[in-house]
DNA sequence: CTGTTAGCGCCTTCAG
DNA sequence: CTGAAGGCGCTAACAG
């Protein structure tokens, strides 16, 4: 009861070919007469043959698979991105092993192993969590790494993002324009090099911009979901915040609520911006002012700088920024 | 610039024994002295000996790697169902394939035969949509396949669900029993197997058991996503419903929102219950009453019994009904 | 245009 | 307990 009852072998001999002759037609070479390209045709069609995909990776040392490094798949995020990626993949012909490491280094050191024993050709990252062991071990691999909506202020890998910096201080300026003093900055874990380095310079730049002085106790960090945002209803309004950007839609719908729950009117007493553009921004009421990021495309980009990779081919620009903006809902005025 | 720089055969020389001792010590076969067995751990981990899964797959017809097709992974549903997948699958030590198929039979074909070509172990299918094509082929193939969180009455594969039909017949009896007489049955595309055979069924025997007469307009369908289940806003009403029993929880916050916005009050004026309980049901105003389901169990579940099914177990039970629950929040009385 | 011949890296009898 | 040898199914020169 094998996987595999047919093989190259019993097509060559029904065929009258040589095994070499098959592999040339399934492999689209053209070096083949037409006559015997239709006939070795037929004969695959009519055992149903399929070529053995783990037989042809070690002879050719390529498995057309790449691996895909996620946070949690069930974030609508990454899911989002994961999407965007397995598009083009399946465009390409890449299979995907998709891993979740739930940011923690000591599993994505794991998974990452784990795929290149699988000999992937490429490898596409997202998340935020590395120490310089991950860093090393990317560095030092022989396939090709690109971050995925993620990035890594100390990273030499190709990446594909927006511009966090810019996108966070644009609407951390509206809010001041909105004459706020007091903006909280509601963030995921602040070790991620994400919030540290991208997102709460925008907003230090945009305070700084207004002549506000950076006040640390607005600065409010918990997990990416909704209870955490929930929970954080209280402390933010404890800090005296009038308004908030928040750097995760779940975390900004459960800020939300919270408010709501508490009696604070938004968007009158409270604004509050995300950042992600998620179909939780629409279900909310009232429905959430986000920045928009280009998130299917970040993967589908991501994954088609890859290709190139594997292909060895240049990259123009290692490093590609898509384009973001804003749209106004309902938490802001 | 080869992925793989070491081979069993460096270890071999290195640890001056032959390749099939280091083999053995690779595979944790017993029959290897201790003493030997750690001079070739010592060599393994000296030069960062990594085993080739795909010549190993290969060699011994196993690749500890498993096809999982999804509809989407973007849907909160089925990427729950594919992080519990996921886990067991990290803990019995098999690879996913990830591939969407957007529940398009030619779609679904087309990654079933990638996957076979893959040499998976096992196949997890996800999905509601199916042709007598795919059910043969599903059915012909060498490979195992479970069914999670997913059904289709004429298959005989291996399955892990809830009762559908029970689950969906109680929250129906309970609008029910609120004196409505016109529940709107709101579901995703009515050729779905699970709509049409299961819970479409629950839904009419509530009704039934109430004498109350089945009416075709109150079988309301789109695409199981917030504007569809927003744009039925006024066809629900339009069929005089006064309450809903809704099957994904994007259509329900739809649905809600439409309501509200049409200045329908819910609960007073509308009662809604909604299947899936995501942290939808939780993020709407009102929270969305819903039926419970242990949805990552689902996943964790049919993924323990693929691992049965690849070690050639015998499965004690084939269709496995995981237990599910309702929990009243703000959409009904 | 087609066939022959080596491997790819590892597992797995079969001897010893 | 250990080594030798023959594949697994296919690709990739190399001849012809």
């Amino acid at each position: 009861m094998d996987k595999q009852a047919i093989t190259i072998y019993d097509v060559a001999r029904e065929a009258k070919v040589s095994m070499a002759t098959v592999s040339r037609v399934v492999n689209g070479n053209t070096n083949v007469r037409s006559e015997t390209k239709q006939r070795v045709e037929e004969v695959i069609s009519r055992l149903g043959y399929r070529p053995n995909a783990v037989a042809r990776g070690l002879a050719s040392r390529k498995t057309t698979t790449i691996g895909v490094i996620i946070p949690d798949v069930t974030d609508v995020y990454f899911s989002e991105l994961a999407r965007g990626i397995d598009d083009v993949a399946q465009m390409y012909k890449y299979q995907i092993i998709l891993a979740n490491s739930d940011e923690s280094n000591s599993k994505t050191v794991e998974v990452f192993e784990s795929l290149l024993g699988k000999q992937v050709d490429g490898i596409l990252f997202m998340g935020n969590m590395f120490d310089d062991n991950i860093r090393a071990k990317f560095e030092s691999s022989n396939v090709p790494v690109v971050f995925a909506g993620s990035v890594d202020a100390t990273s030499t890998e190709a990446s594909v993002n927006i511009d966090y910096v810019t996108a966070v201080e644009e609407v951390t300026a509206k809010l001041v324009k909105n004459k706020h003093k007091k903006v909280a900055f509601v963030s995921g874990p602040i070790e991620h090099s994400i919030n540290q380095d991208y997102k709460l310079v925008g907003y230090k730049r945009a305070l700084d911009a207004a002549g506000i002085e950076f006040d640390e106790s607005l600065v409010i960090t918990a997990d990416y979901d909704y209870q955490s945002g929930y929970q954080l209803g209280s402390i933010v309004l404890g800090a005296k915040a009038t308004a908030a950007v928040v750097v995760d839609d779940e975390m900004a719908a459960g800020l939300l609520n919270a408010l709501t729950d508490a009696g604070v009117s938004v968007p009158d007493d409270f604004e509050i911006v995300t950042t992600n553009n998620s179909h939780l921004t629409v279900i909310t009421r009232p429905q959430l002012s986000s920045i928009t990021q280009p998130i299917y495309d970040l993967g589908a980009v991501a994954m088609r700088m890859l290709t190139k990779l594997m292909n060895d081919e240049e990259l123009p620009i290692k490093t590609m920024i898509l384009p973001h903006g804003y749209v106004k809902r309902g938490t802001t005025k």
